[in-house]
RNA sequence: GGGAGCAUAGCUCAGCUGGGAGAGCACUUGCCUUACAAGCAAGGGGUCACAGGUUCAAGCCCUGUUGCUCCCACCA
């Protein structure tokens, strides 16, 4: 940065410039250094389908806050990135092309298929990474990893062959969630639930014996081809005579039998529930309980087969139009009512599940989640905020197994092979060339890949060379903050821990630090479908990255969804500018830019203000960052840049700048040694401007961000000069705000009559009132004063400013009137609380000592008023 | 059905272990005071959702009420 500076802040012209100095000075490279304590964060690994949006811009700002501020602290601070390959999503895109050259997955066979995944990968998956630079994450890039790369996938098979042998992992055939567009099954984590408007059919199934029907309700009318069996609960009265008697299904003509089950609820509808075991979870389990047949009348994508009849080839919603045509023809349909119900989609696709029977892979969760939960129980980790172990241990006491197969080709392929011959399984973490039972060389890899959340699950440690024993892991491990939002807990950080727990004995991590979602501006949740998506890209573009951060961090309170919206950013942007001006300023002032300059030992009143503030700054904003406090700690950073540097320091130092005699240099250095300490404290939230500046500045190292992060001084808190300055500043916001009142332009400079017990104080202000408080002379406890004087009465002086013809007597009584009338009400209150013994005996000291204070200056304050009163013509 | 969160200035939100309510934006007034008009100075604006309780003291702790939001759950 040139020493001339713009008078905006113009961080296109830094930003990019900036952070290839950092990749060049390869500070964020974590260089395994033993004798340093670790700090680890290993990132979500976004998407290599994704763009970066406002949640991923709030994830990766907060872990950059953390680690940089880390590691600027001394620690060997590493940010492990890297990306997902996320099986559905990837391969949805990928059919989508293939369906653009009229191909399908089929056409061009699993090889070639996995050949254009590998080159789409090489092309667009790295994006997200480019564009995280762009925010300015400062991870360690040569660490980087993919959740698909040879690494990972070693640590994918051990886990699975040692689940598999522990008896953890089986196969079976289940009903489990199937989107019948992406032609997978997939977890009930990956199911999301919705409320949609639908119908309530009330059928009539005619008894075998010609003696009635069986009237029973049902949102699924089309299953009804697949029914095995109509149940009523064992002690519905109305119904227990058919029990064990046949009704005659519909359409289909054929019998099936009345059973007795609990699970129908007798108040609910009918009180009959027509029993599909293929095709709803709670049905496959009353058919298993009373050995019903499974009759699976829908193919994979959705469509009647061959069980339905004449319906098959029909598309299940029109196979539902015509059945109920054909019901309600043949008097078998009573009615239909409108409903309300729960309706499962995937989450990736929204398309409808269809429960589904097949065969696939389980993780048997309840023995592994047990000692997941006692890692959480017993302190291990920490939830910040602390509210969400209870959503943890809620999904894991009640966890059920975890369908891990998926029926896709992009994604670490099971590591099973079936037997032509004996037809039994082995699985083993090389490939397998003969059966391990009959050794037969018949032998085929299960087609199917696993959940891209099993090796997510295996990130904090796979990442580091499990299972390997390396020296990154035994340094690294077991990492220290998670940061993530709180809709990713059940997907990704619950199976995290209980896989850390089970394969590395350690919790993966010591605090998992959540956050909320950015909305827009109304607080909607950002989407494509609704185009309300802010692109953090544009912002960056407009903004400047560090605005962006900033704008992310303040006022975002840990596990709190967030709105955004751009006057946040613009706010943001001018924060930016002011600190650059105020760098602008101090450049603007220095005679030497080589040396760093000493503090001097004859500090001014205000310089011990200023410096007494600042180690407050740093022991704040240090504690804050501890707690996780993000938002509170940029807030008073903030709130110290602005208003106490700026908007006070600075406007003092003007006057010892402009004296050109030793004291000029005295205040270059406090200049110089506080601001390029608060940048520091800057520098996590907003790295490109801080680093521009501090290189400006005098320094010593070559980077900002490996500068040690500054620490509280004993010796330059100076709390009684802090209270001093105090009273200056009270007495300069009494005085311009009654001469603001007055409309006494800045201009018309007037003299200052000081009465005051701090005469030392006071004698001491003068040029600094001269300037702040727009004071011609300033005279302290003057015997005699002129007539024709305000009183402007603070709690420490009475301040009385000749203003000629501007002051209306009559007015100024009023005021005065009111002021006294205010400062005896609560001087009434104070004493009432001094005199309650209750409050004497039970509030801690200080509390009652401040009490006392205020009462006698309050006291002290009346009297000054009382005594102007007096003089009032 | 179970659980959680939120309710504070016109708007968006902070408010750490209880000790005289804050910020940004918006609004009003006056300033081109040579770092910054993306600025400076001053100001208005709050029954901290409601009702009880604990306490010397409650925005903060407890109980209940109302309204909104979210998560979990197999009522067809």
């Amino acid at each position: 940065m040139a020493k001339e500076l713009a008078k905006q802040y113009s961080p296109k012209e830094v930003e990019d410039r900036v952070y290839k100095s950092w990749l060049d000075g390869n500070y964020f490279h974590a260089k395994l250094e033993k004798e340093k304590t670790p700090y680890t964060i290993v990132m979500p690994p976004p998407n290599i389908t994704g763009q970066l949006h406002m949640g991923h811009a709030l994830d990766n700002t907060l872990q950059d806050i953390l680690i940089r501020w880390r590691r600027m602290q001394g620690y060997d601070a590493l940010w492990l990135p890297g990306t997902d390959h996320a099986s559905i999503a990837t391969e949805l895109k990928l059919v989508e092309a293939l369906a653009e050259e009229g191909l399908t997955k089929d056409d061009v066979g699993r090889e070639a298929f996995l050949e254009r995944a590998w080159a789409w990968k090489e092309k667009y998956g790295g994006t997200i990474i480019s564009q995280l630079k762009k925010l300015g994450a400062s991870c360690d890039w040569q660490r980087e990893r993919f959740t698909l790369d040879e690494g990972c996938n070693e640590a994918v098979n051990e886990v699975f062959v040692r689940l598999y042998e522990k008896g953890l992992i089986y196969r079976g055939e289940r009903i489990t969630n199937w989107c019948p567009q992406c032609l997978t099954s997939i977890s009930d984590a990956e199911v999301e639930y919705e409320e949609k408007e639908s119908s309530f059919w009330h059928l009539r199934y005619p008894l075998e014996d010609g003696s009635g029907y069986i009237e029973l309700a049902t949102t699924r009318p089309e299953t009804m081809l697949g029914d095995t069996a109509v149940a009523v609960n064992p002690k519905d009265e109305r119904y227990t005579k058919f029990v064990g008697k046949n009704v005659i299904l519909p359409i289909m003509n054929k019998k099936i039998p009345v059973i007795a089950d609990d699970y129908v609820d007798a108040e609910f509808g009918t009180g009959v529930v027509k029993i599909t075991p293929a095709h709803d979870p709670n049905d496959f389990e009353v058919g298993l309980r009373h050995n019903l047949p499974i009759l699976n009348v829908l193919t994979e994508d959705g469509y009647m087969n061959e069980n339905a009849g004449k319906y098959a080839g029909m598309s299940a919603t029109e196979c539902r139009l015509a059945i109920t045509r054909e019901l309600k023809e043949g008097g078998f349909l009573v009615k239909e009512e409108p409903l309300m119900h729960n309706v499962g989609a995937c989450y990736r696709c929204h398309i409808t599940i269809e429960p589904r029977i097949s065969e696939q892979w389980f993780v048997k969760m309840k023995p592994l989640a047990e000692p997941a939960i006692e890692t959480v129980k017993n302190g291990n980790i920490e939830f910040v905020p602390e509210r969400f172990s209870k959503t943890y241990f809620h999904w894991m006491e009640n966890i059920r197994d975890w369908c891990i197969s998926r029926q896709l080709w992009w994604g670490h392929r099971i590591p099973a092979w079936y037997c032509d011959d004996c037809g039994k399984i082995t699985v083993s973490k090389n490939t397998v060339e003969r059966c391990e039972h009959c050794d037969s060389i018949n032998v085929k890899q299960d087609p199917d890949t696993l959940d891209t959340w099993f090796s997510s699950a295996l990130w904090p440690f796979s990442t580091l060379g499990w299972p390997e024993e390396t020296e990154e892991l035994a340094h690294y491990y077991p990492t220290n903050t998670l940061v993530t939002a709180y809709d990713i807990i059940f997907f990704w950080v619950a199976r995290m821990i209980f896989t850390a727990c089970e394969f590395t004995e350690k919790p993966p991590f010591d605090t998992v630090f959540i956050h909320g979602l950015i909305r827009d501006a109304q607080g909607r949740k950002m989407s494509k479908s609704l185009g309300n998506g802010i692109d953090p890209l544009e912002v960056i573009e407009d903004f400047g990255a560090d605005a962006l951060r900033f704008a992310l961090a303040t006022g975002n309170s840990p596990g709190n969804d967030m709105r955004f919206s751009e006057e946040k950013v613009e706010s943001s942007r001018n924060f930016a500018n002011k600190l650059w001006n105020a760098a602008r300023f101090v450049l603007m002032n220095l005679d030497d830019y080589s040396t760093v300059p000493e503090l001097p030992k004859n500090l001014a009143l205000e310089d011990k203000w200023l410096l007494t503030l600042y180690f407050d700054l740093v022991k704040e904003v240090t504690e804050n960052l501890e707690k996780f406090e993000l938002g509170l700690a940029v807030q008073k950073l903030y709130d110290f840049i602005w208003d106490i540097f700026c908007d006070w320091y600075i406007e003092i130092a003007k006057i010892r700048l402009n004296s050109k005699d030793e004291t000029k240099e005295q205040v270059q250095s406090v200049l110089v040694y506080v601001l390029s300490g608060t940048l520091k404290l800057l520098h996590p939230f907003m790295p490109f401007i801080t680093e521009e500046i501090w290189q400006a500045l005098p320094h010593e190292g070559e980077s900002i961000m490996v500068s040690p992060w500054p620490t509280f001084k004993k010796s330059l808190s100076f709390r009684k000069d802090e209270a001093e300055m105090q009273r200056i500043i009270q007495a300069i916001r009494a005085i311009r705000n009654r001469r603001a009142e007055m409309n006494v332009p800045p201009s018309k400079k007037s003299k200052l009559y000081i009465e005051s017990a701090y005469v030392d104080t006071f004698s001491k202000a003068q040029e600094i009132l001269k300037r702040l408080a727009w004071a011609s002379e300033v005279s302290v406890n003057e015997a005699d004063l002129p007539d024709g004087l305000i009183d402007v009465v603070t709690s420490d002086a009475k301040i009385s400013i000749p203003l000629g013809d501007l002051i209306d007597f009559a007015a100024e009584k009023v005021r005065l009137e009111r002021e006294l009338e205010e400062s005896k009400k609560m001087l009434d209150s104070t004493k009432a609380k001094l005199s309650n013994p209750g409050f004497i005996n039970n509030a801690p000291e200080k509390v009652v000592e401040k009490q006392r204070q205020m009462a006698s200056s309050l006291e002290e304050k009346i009297s000054m008023i009382e005594e102007s009163l007096a003089k009032l013509p």
